[in-house]
RNA sequence: GGUGGGGUAUCCAAGUGGCUAAAGGAUGCAGACUGUAAAUCUGUCAGGGUUUCCCUUUCGAGCGUUCGAAUCGCUCCCCCACCA
């Protein structure tokens, strides 16, 4: 492929490209790039925000180049303060190598294991002087630090900012000067700290990295980026059920940048996929997201329990049994359900939902919070969308 | 270090002695309508019970004043701003 070619892969579905005439260079001399993507392993569960920023790494794997995880290790264990998370535990060496490798292990569904390479900061950090810390923090003023999008946000809206968190920036950019990074991959939310990893390189005699901003996933709520704090993400290791269920549950809008982002479809093809039923688009795009992670086979029976469960409000296939001999000691269906622990609310909710109507025994509606069951009968239980069971005589 | 302002439920936020399990938003959940989309409307949103009512826990933490405290007092913890 040639280098026009190239450099136009690596740009798509960038929000931000920087570098790209160093870049072309070292193309031009035929080199194999050392692509960074940093990893913090205080969270192990991916979600299919990650997967965009695995697309762009198998992408440049694709061209024959050399992907570099890094694992911030050391940076975990002192404990990331941001936000309000500041409570959060510090990990152990252990748990961390097990996120790492969770993570890692997860992160292969998508990209080729045997092309990348790992590291771990505390190969450098834990061996770090003081004195190298200090004279490593003179190279940024505060003032560059306050530009930072989200610290000039937290700033102005007076939240609290530790002073440790400006030295994340900058253990993050010297990771850069001891991978030798060509290129850093990473979200928008990362541009400064990538941006000060090229200031850090060019103190250190080394060429600048390039540096790709991947756009945030839209999470299932469709206006917020897809988290796990915010709790509308969809992650890898979801079972194919929620995974599909899920994707049918997101926007319209959004599913178009799912088509972009994660399949990878130009805008002929999205543009193409607009004019057909958007129902339709969004069951093919829920296939296609699956595939990574299930057999063809799974896929198709999950296609068809959303169909009968969901469209057709037909009772699913297959459900959790239970035998009467479980609710020995209950008097109520509130009580029978409850003892299922399949619904993981509050009694006092169950009840509200009884009295909302959302409560369905053998597809009649039940209206009131002391309903009983005949003894012994079988019977199908449906409480609120998705929960489903059978007790049986 | 000095001065001032603050800490209320998942989040934002009102509330300055009883009518307050705590206004109003947002999010969530359920119902209607649908395509488990969006939009809209309705209800609900601390826990438990023998459920037009009762009990328990909750307004940063602790102690106190009072028949009665989110509200008043003391001590402590934390945050923000300005000045240094």
């Amino acid at each position: 492929m040639d280098i026009q070619d190239q450099l136009l892969r690596i740009a798509q579905n960038t929000e931000v490209f920087l570098g790209e005439d160093v870049l072309k260079e070292k193309l031009a001399q035929g080199k194999k790039l050392r692509v960074k993507l940093g990893v913090d392993p205080t969270r192990p569960d991916l979600t299919y925000g990650h997967w965009v920023v695995f697309n762009k790494l198998r992408q440049l794997q694709e061209l024959g180049h050399q992907v570099v995880f890094l694992i911030g290790d050391y940076t975990t264990q002192i404990g990331d303060p941001s936000g309000r998370s500041s409570i959060r535990p510090i990990l152990t060496p252990e748990q961390i190598e097990e996120n790492a490798s969770t993570y890692l292990s997860q992160a292969f569904k998508i990209l080729d294991a045997s092309q990348t390479e790992t590291h771990r900061n505390s190969e450098w950090f834990s061996k770090m002087a003081f004195g190298d810390l200090l004279s490593l923090t003179r190279n940024v003023t505060v003032a560059q630090m306050l530009e930072r999008d989200d610290f000039t946000k937290r700033y102005t809206a007076k939240t609290p900012i530790a002073l440790v968190e400006f030295l994340y920036p900058v253990l993050q950019a010297y990771d850069s000067v001891m991978l030798k990074a060509d290129i850093e991959l990473g979200g928008t939310d990362q541009l400064f700290n990538m941006c000060l990893g090229r200031q850090f390189q060019k103190t250190f005699g080394q060429t600048e990295q390039a540096v790709l901003c991947m756009p945030l996933l839209v999470g299932l709520d469709g206006e917020k980026k897809m988290s796990k704090s915010f709790g509308n993400y969809i992650a890898f290791n979801d079972s194919a059920r929620d995974m599909y269920g899920k994707i049918m549950s997101i926007s319209d809008e959004a599913m178009w940048t799912y088509f972009k982002l994660l399949v990878l479809e130009s805008s002929d093809q999205i543009e193409s996929r607009r004019t057909q039923h958007p129902m339709q688009m969004k069951k093919e795009l829920a296939q296609l997201l699956l595939r990574p992670f299930f057999d063809e086979t799974t896929i198709a029976e999950e296609q068809k329990h959303f169909e009968t469960v969901f469209s057709k409000k037909k009772l699913p296939s297959d459900m959790p049994i239970f035998n009467w001999s479980h609710f020995a000691q209950c008097k109520t269906l509130v009580d029978m359900i409850m003892a299922t622990k399949l619904y993981n609310g509050s009694k006092k909710e169950l009840k509200r939902l009884i009295e909302q109507g959302g409560v369905e025994v053998n597809e009649q509606r039940i209206d009131n919070i002391v309903f009983t069951l005949t003894n012994n009968t079988s019977s199908v239980v449906k409480v609120g969308k998705k929960l489903f069971f059978k007790v049986e005589a």
